[in-house]
RNA sequence: GGCCCCAUCGUCUAGUGGCCUAGGACACGACCCUCUCAAGGUCGAGACACGGGUUCGAAUCCCGUUGGGGCUGCCA
């Protein structure tokens, strides 16, 4: 091992987890602490993957993680170290501890070990071992704990936490191959790394007493120790720490539901930690100017999916054209788009993009904002057909348009004009009378501007479902004109022109 | 059980002894705007866990209680 680091100079900090599963939105919110108090501080953030555990591992795990850091932007300055490559370090590591009087093997069998805890007044293994003199090889190797005294968590966060060394059990650092474990491996891998700032979830904190105990063992009792900061647990609405088996932690899903990383890291920023004015919706160069780790809470969060939503809703609205489209890109092809790509346009979709922005919260919800446009035929909210087509002035209405977009200016503000005067005509409100209008053009009953809509869909697409539609409104509604021998065609209204049946202006 | 942490609206939080009849945001409700839906605007309901202290004065400091959580592995 080199010689200490002291906590001179710029701070380095380091996001060690454990590739034990998908990424987890608390192992970000952890990694986004240590980045963003880094790049605030102009210091150094270290990736190190902590895979002592060989059974545990996986390597799809470790680019799990890479993926996931990369998405959110939190790029690592060094790393990523793999504990599994450092067995060297740990070993000489330990040769040291040994040979320093620090460490007692110990041959105990797991069920001895629990019986020993059980039977004994004081917590934990009760150091049966310990005078034992066992050899260091085929045993576990266990730390000596001093009987008197107390350790001392100095913690950026919390203040300073007491741990009387009697309430600290001998607790294994080698296990009887000889491989380290995490409160070992953790240890030296910041002494070596020169890591001056810890900052990690507060389920770790009751195992820090134990990492300064070897810490001093390794570098003598007046090392100079890194500063702590054990950020509040993320919690699930139970207020239990959020878990990979029942709670939707995994940061992958969250992306491919339609999150924006930025809206992600500006969420998690907020857990835990504000920014001194109360702003809320921020981009990261804001987070970064005004981040301090003294500023943090101390009380556990509930992760809101409802308000990261929001604050979704929010940074998609702040993009510009281009980067909403490009971050939509995902979503405008199979199998996330329910149209065949190649009747997809891009200059509709272009045309699309300030109405749909401001509509959606999720990228998911872009689809079926525009898929109208893109499909030969709408795909029917069935509920939403059947409930506006069944109104009393439907027909009516879908004759009229008809008949008026047949030969009006195929323009949004000429159609809206146009569907005002209908709805003057029949005594309706516009805001009723659009109503089936829309229900045959996008087959749903809410959607994007109407009348812009329209002018993307053409008029030639726009009478032909408005057709299909009427003659679908006469079907529920036998008394109004009932049979249909001939289909749609033959319900034009007397004094209406035939369609011209021009091309599609969509986009033009 | 032991050790440790935490405690302001349903949720995230502001608040560091007087500026608090406790502020903001999400969610919720009403209304306005409006071609639907959103967005936006206005308004509304909604919290200092409890009990003792300290103090002229406490959400803020101290003690206790209660509640919640974490850890307690030859996992991390």
């Amino acid at each position: 091992m080199d010689a200490p680091v002291a906590n001179l100079g710029s701070p380095r900090v380091r996001f060690a987890p454990s590739p034990t599963g998908f990424f987890h939105v608390g192992s970000a919110r952890t990694a986004l602490f240590n980045w963003l108090f880094a790049r605030q501080s102009g210091g150094t953030f270290v990736l190190r993957i902590e895979d002592t555990d060989k059974e545990r591992g996986r390597e799809e795990w470790v680019d799990g993680i890479v993926s996931a850091l990369s998405w959110l932007g939190l790029d690592a300055d060094e790393g990523p170290y793999r504990q599994s490559e450092r067995q060297d370090v740990y070993e000489n590591a330990i040769d040291r501890l040994w040979s320093g009087g620090f460490l007692y093997a110990c041959a105990c069998s797991r069920e001895e070990v629990m019986e020993r805890t059980r039977s004994n007044a004081t917590p934990g293994y009760d150091g049966h071992c310990a005078e034992l003199g066992l050899a260091r090889e085929g045993h576990a190797l266990r730390f000596r704990v001093p009987e008197q005294g107390t350790t001392v968590v100095l913690d950026v966060v919390r203040g300073d936490v007491e741990f009387p060394h009697a309430s600290i059990e001998d607790f294994v650092v080698a296990k009887s191959t000889g491989e380290p474990l995490f409160v070992l491996a953790n240890v030296v891998d910041d002494v070596d790394m020169g890591i001056s700032h810890v900052i990690r979830g507060e389920d770790l904190l009751p195992s820090t007493p134990k990492g300064i105990l070897l810490w001093r063992a390794l570098l003598g009792e007046d090392a100079q120790l890194p500063c702590f900061a054990h950020l509040p647990m993320l919690v699930n609405e139970r207020r239990q720490k959020l878990s990979k088996r029942r709670d939707p932690v995994a940061l992958e899903s969250y992306r491919d539901r339609g999150y924006l990383p930025e809206a992600m890291v500006n969420y998690l920023a907020l857990l835990g930690w504000s920014h001194p004015s109360g702003r809320e919706v921020m981009p990261v160069e804001e987070l970064v100017a005004r981040f301090r780790l003294e500023d943090v809470n101390r009380s556990p969060a509930f992760f809101d999916v409802a308000k990261l939503t929001h604050m979704n809703a929010e940074h998609l609205r702040a993009m510009g054209d281009d980067a909403f489209a490009s971050a939509c890109r995902p979503w405008l092809e199979p199998p996330k788009a329910p149209w065949p790509p190649e009747r997809f346009e891009e200059k509709v979709f272009r045309r699309m993009v300030p109405l749909v922005r401001e509509r959606v919260a999720t990228l998911d919800e872009v689809p079926a904002m525009v898929d109208f446009l893109f499909l030969a035929e709408p795909l029917r909210d069935e509920d939403a057909w059947r409930a506006v087509l069944a109104e009393q002035l439907a027909p009516a209405v879908l004759r009229a348009a008809i008949a008026l977009y047949g030969s009006c200016e195929w323009s949004a503000q000429a159609l809206h004009e146009a569907t005002a005067a209908l709805a003057v005509e029949l005594g309706s409100k516009l805001s009723k009378a659009q109503a089936p209008i829309r229900v045959a053009l996008t087959g749903r009953r809410v959607g994007p501007p109407l009348f812009e809509s329209m002018e993307l869909l053409g008029r030639e697409a726009t009478l032909s479902r408005l057709e299909a539609a009427l003659a679908a409104a006469l079907r529920v509604l036998p008394g109004d004109a009932d049979k249909l021998p001939g289909g749609a065609d033959e319900v034009l209204p007397a004094g209406g022109s035939m369609p011209p049946g021009g091309a599609s202006q969509a986009a033009g």
